[in-house]
DNA sequence: CTGAAAGCGCTTACAG
DNA sequence: CTGAAAGCGCTTACAG
């Protein structure tokens, strides 16, 4: 149904358009556009008049009208590949307020399709449906938030950042994630320091950041002439729970864990618990990723902190980078995490003051 | 800039429109157009060699110049009131679950904006911009997950589900939520089949599902002649810290009580850990919403579980109604929930099996 | 600084 | 069943 002058007559509104104003103000279409655009181009008592119109009409632009005559979108797509894991939430919102901040917008989407058995960490596949439809939006750019499994194909034409995951090789796009060798480093030196020598590793599965993490233990262990062990693991809990209980039942088991992740220490967490095993007394647990649960009074887990706000902030301003100069070539970020203890690792952890408010 | 031929000769390749494919299939644009919205009004071979074309071509109908011509878009939209928090994303994919099973499409989106003071629970405001941008996508209806602050006016003129939140009294949108009364029936008598008689409420601030639970929580032990001890507080943590802390303090102290949620029922057994009050031979501890992390080992919280999938599917049932019959009426849908019960209530809770996978 | 015109990619009556 | 035309709400050269 076409949006026709009856229809705004009768109950159900529709927004007004830019005829409306131009009627009210009594100009053209095109003027009442450029003063909306490019306000300085338009003479002060017209503009008044013109924004005045609008005021009173509450007229704003149609983004889609727009996005469609400018072939681009006043925005910066976010797309979150998962929901579920706290971690992207927090990156999604600290994109968008770093966007705000300079006068760009940020809409989030997610495209995580359901799998019947998805677990809160799973990196679940993306629907290429959901893509499709923000490009048909335009957006200026994309920021593409944790691992999206699939290929990149998807997002070839538009200025993209990955927010905590790694481009594939040869690609085009930019990335800015934590330094996962760093972060190893952070967790071994804190363990070693308190007098470990036995240490495992859980994880290594479930693609590229697992396997790197994998490989940044093994360097850090053999660096100070240490038996780097090595249990296969993805991210979940589940997986965290089993590599343990294989950890836990060999004739020398380790002292000490890193996992690949919070959620699988977690699993680790329960398999010591059920097994008997004190934590951190006989067995000390580190993660990677500082969730909010790992703050938690009972779980209380000392990880390594990707520094998210800061990822977030950081792919923000790499996609204004990119839409500033249109040469700019991709770049990639390391973020220096930083460790948190607690009481996972250290038995007498400082009292924590109660959570503030 | 325009998508002209020499445009689409570049490099820089440009989606093809219904053009191409209408020029290499020798039709005309709309027959093209009908080939796509109403298939079976094409005469078969044409409409294989149409299909045929945009096949070879690539081409997939543009979803913006679709809803400006159609003044909505073949889409629902989902908002997400707060991403922090677990249970509205599992909500919103059980949505895009079931709108995908009848063949509708929803995208969601999210419009929380971060305080700075944020907590994973915290209602935040919402971002009227991304309010206004779902707007001017026009999608066909829209599911709000979550409780938005704000007047609803923003919603007005589309069909509008909530999922998980009430509407104002006197609204014209549907909404489906846990029946908290029945809710608050089964922790209470959970509860008090454990022989607790001193029971208090922790919540009842923040909003109205808080004040719901603090009256159905008066009304429940009212109607079994017991004494109902409200503390008032939010949903947040640190809140059903400090309000724990109050009621432990007390002459008469409960040994059980119910929170407004999980999260400020972590609150409490942290209180309660750090009194050195022993859960749950000393303090019996109930949540609402069954969040995942509820049932970690080393929290084993007591959680009445408001069937977040099964409120995401009837939501978007209800959407699916209500586009159906344009005059169908707002509907209110309360879900029965179920209690699970874990540690924080049964000291000697049934061993559980180690996580699946 | 202003206004008429063409166009973004699609849909929708309307006449053949 | 098919095709030319007008329109969705906006922007962008282009001529005044």
């Amino acid at each position: 149904m076409a949006n026709t002058g009856a229809d705004s007559a009768s109950g159900q509104r529709s927004r007004p358009t830019i005829r409306d104003v131009a009627a009210r103000a009594g100009v053209s279409k095109s003027l009442v556009s450029l003063a909306f655009t490019d306000p300085q181009k338009v003479g002060p008592q017209r503009r008044e008049l013109i924004l005045e119109a609008a005021q009173a009409l509450g007229y704003e632009p149609n983004f889609l009208a727009r996005s469609l005559a400018r072939d681009s979108a006043p925005f910066v797509g976010i797309l979150v590949v998962n929901l579920r894991n706290p971690i992207f939430a927090e990156i999604a919102e600290a994109v968008r307020q770093e966007l705000d901040l300079n006068g760009e917008y940020g809409l989030i989407t997610s495209a995580a399709i359901t799998d019947s058995d998805d677990l809160p960490n799973s990196y679940g596949r993306i629907d290429p449906r959901v893509v499709r439809m923000l490009q048909d939006l335009r957006p200026k750019a994309l920021i593409v938030v944790g691992t999206v499994p699939e290929e990149e194909a998807m997002f070839r034409g538009i200025p993209t950042v990955y927010a905590s995951a790694a481009p594939r090789p040869n690609t085009e796009h930019s990335s800015v994630r934590m330094d996962d060798a760093k972060g190893m480093e952070l967790a071994v030196d804190h363990l070693v320091s308190l007098g470990h020598t036995r240490i495992g590793f859980i994880g290594g599965r479930g693609g590229a950041v697992s396997a790197g993490r994998a490989r940044a233990f093994i360097t850090e262990m053999e660096s100070r002439g240490l038996e780097a062990v090595v249990e296969p693991a993805g991210f979940s809990e589940a997986e965290g729970y089993r590599a343990a209980n294989d950890l836990l039942s060999r004739d020398r088991r380790p002292s000490a864990v890193v996992c690949v992740n919070d959620i699988s220490a977690i699993g680790v967490l329960a398999a010591a618990d059920d097994a008997g095993v004190v934590v951190p007394d006989e067995l000390a647990v580190v993660g990677f990723d500082n969730i909010p649960l790992a703050d938690l009074n009972r779980i209380s887990l000392t990880s390594v902190d990707p520094q998210n706000r800061e990822i977030g902030r950081l792919s923000a301003l790499a996609v204004l980078e990119l839409l500033g100069a249109q040469g700019t070539p991709p770049s990639e970020s390391l973020i220096t995490p930083d460790l948190v203890i607690r009481g996972s690792t250290l038995a007498h952890r400082p009292q924590e003051a109660p959570p503030s408010d």
